[in-house]
DNA sequence: TTGTACGCGTTATCAG
DNA sequence: CTGATAACGCGTACAA
């Protein structure tokens, strides 16, 4: 008794219909079918409508499976994105599938974490399905993981990043500017003090060092700073403004934290502790998500057009797979400070 | 100058590295080289090592299009959901594919919006990828949808409702039930009046209407009802309150809403308004999502275990692959009121 | 332990 | 406009 028995599914029950069985009911050959399907202009309307019928008839569904193996086009893209919870990368990939799905494609997607090393073996698995183009978040990826995607020759995109030297192209912004920018403008709005609140993201730490490094120059004192450890939530975001106060001394000031979640939570925390927002200290978030402009007070922060990331993706995508676009391409979609009222 | 040339992938660029060539470096055949991928044990420790090193001179990845053509197993299983912005079907995935993953399968992943009819082209395009199985959200298909889905002859997967008559299995929990319960609980709280605010969802409406009838049963009143008309957010759940106040002429008791970012943003606009929660009115959300308790005042909610729930399905659909489980199986995962401070 | 032969369902090529 | 025929790369008998 393994465990393979008693499948009553596939393995031997009826065998799928396939395009020879549809062409014998409409009386043509199997290749006409194929070609009243991808080329209906080049057949008959005759024939035409006898195969249409024919597929209604039988229910009929194509095999991609087998169309991809013989024509080298799988119409399959593959999407490695840290996490799905995370609305920033879930808004991004709607928009992105969108515009791709406009165009035939279908979307293999899988969560990576935040741990370079998970990436390796999904970008295995993935390859082996042979997506006709690859999109990775990030520009940072195991040697291994470089090599099989040069191999795979497909149009490959890094995206939420820049870089110099891309794999292939990649879209995105500056989180090194991002963060020093943000510095200047909270130090500009009279800020002499600031403190961070930053995710387990390397991106975010990236801001967050490059905010540290400015606003330091700026103000000449310390900026102190409180790590998540793990994903932004408004429980860490609480969590991290009571650590700040309690164990470094923060009472007034700038808040600068990696995320509008992180922002939020950090908001309910002051509120809680009766802290005036930005009166008492000042939060600026980062991401520009939809709630930023509805919350109480609503959120100043760094806007990040994650729905036209997605487009903008996905076309550079759709350019290079028909040859349109030049490898190495950079595209920087650049971000935009938005003051509201928290800071 | 079509548009299709100068793609310099694939096509007619470099072929891909088959087993074949594998084994030729190998010194053994192709069949030897899938045995050593398949079953190592069934290889001698010798030519497994030959074979491991030619894969990785070459860099050979299995081509997984092939391989599911010949064994007649994608290792693929297709999930649409509504909308992955949700954060209550992006953790569902999550926790779905997660436990997938382990067993070696890969998700195909579409959003269906709530519009039927968008289901139905997404089902064909992904039963043409002969997955090894496929998920569904909710109970509500077209008649084609389901005709399309029994001509398969894969497992089916309904989930977040249930049913009497599954296509094939289902995974979820009573909306009617949890919306006449969550009437009781409020009424049971002392309130004598009662709103709702409601996102465009099917299951939400179904919920609603199940609520309104109770609480109206018990208190002998009117609950006055305001939809989003969209997706659920803060600002809808701002809008919605200030509706139920302005229009409906709210001004104690009670409100439920579909989702408890929905039940967030009336939280907002009470707090906006200077209205005390839960003493002028209490509010009650949906879901438990993280926030929920970490919010102030914490958010009394009904909660559902999206984690389990995704948990729960992947097993059910892995113990209907290999035989284990019965079709037509109903699976009720619950719910659960957690009162925290809001009503 | 390894290899040969064949089929999976489709597209591409070339003839008619 | 239609049809043979040959790939596509791999798994599954069955044989050695």
């Amino acid at each position: 008794m393994g465990v393979m028995e008693n499948n009553e599914f596939k393995k031997d029950g009826k065998r799928q219909v396939t395009m020879a069985a549809v062409g014998r009911l409409a009386g043509v050959s199997q290749v006409t079918v194929s070609r009243a399907l991808s080329h209906p202009d080049k057949v008959s309307a005759q024939t035409l409508l006898r195969i249409n019928d024919a597929i209604k008839v039988t229910g009929f569904v194509p095999n991609a499976l087998a169309g991809a193996l013989a024509s080298k086009k799988s119409n399959l893209i593959s999407a490695l994105i840290p996490s799905l919870t995370n609305i920033v990368y879930a808004t991004f990939i709607t928009a992105f599938s969108e515009k791709l799905r406009e165009h035939g494609y279908q979307i293999l997607l899988s969560e990576t974490g935040f741990e370079p090393e998970a990436e390796e073996a999904l970008v295995a698995t993935h390859l082996s399905r042979r997506p006709d183009a690859i999109l990775l978040t990030g520009i940072h990826h195991s040697a291994r993981a470089r090599q099989m995607l040069l191999g795979a020759g497909i149009p490959i995109v890094e995206v939420w990043d820049i870089t110099d030297s891309p794999v292939d192209m990649c879209v995105g912004f500056d989180h090194v500017e991002a963060g020093r920018r943000a510095a200047e403008f909270l130090f500009e709005q009279g800020n002499t003090r600031a403190a961070t609140i930053t995710a387990k993201d390397e991106r975010a730490v990236r801001r967050q060092s490059a905010f540290a490094n400015r606003f330091e120059y700026l103000s000449k004192g310390h900026v102190a700073e409180s790590n998540t450890g793990g994903p932004a939530s408004i429980r860490a975001g609480r969590d991290a403004l009571s650590d700040l106060i309690e164990n470094h001394g923060l009472t007034s000031g700038a808040v600068f934290c990696s995320s509008d979640l992180l922002a939020q939570g950090a908001l309910i925390e002051a509120q809680a502790r009766g802290i005036p927002v930005p009166q008492g200290i000042s939060i600026m978030g980062f991401g520009d998500q939809d709630f930023a402009r509805d919350v109480e007070p609503s959120l100043t922060t760094v806007a990040i057009d994650r729905t036209r990331l997605g487009h903008v993706t996905a076309e550079a995508l759709l350019a290079r797979i028909n040859g349109t676009q030049r490898p190495k391409s950079v595209t920087d979609i650049g971000f935009e400070i938005v003051r509201r009222t928290s800071a």
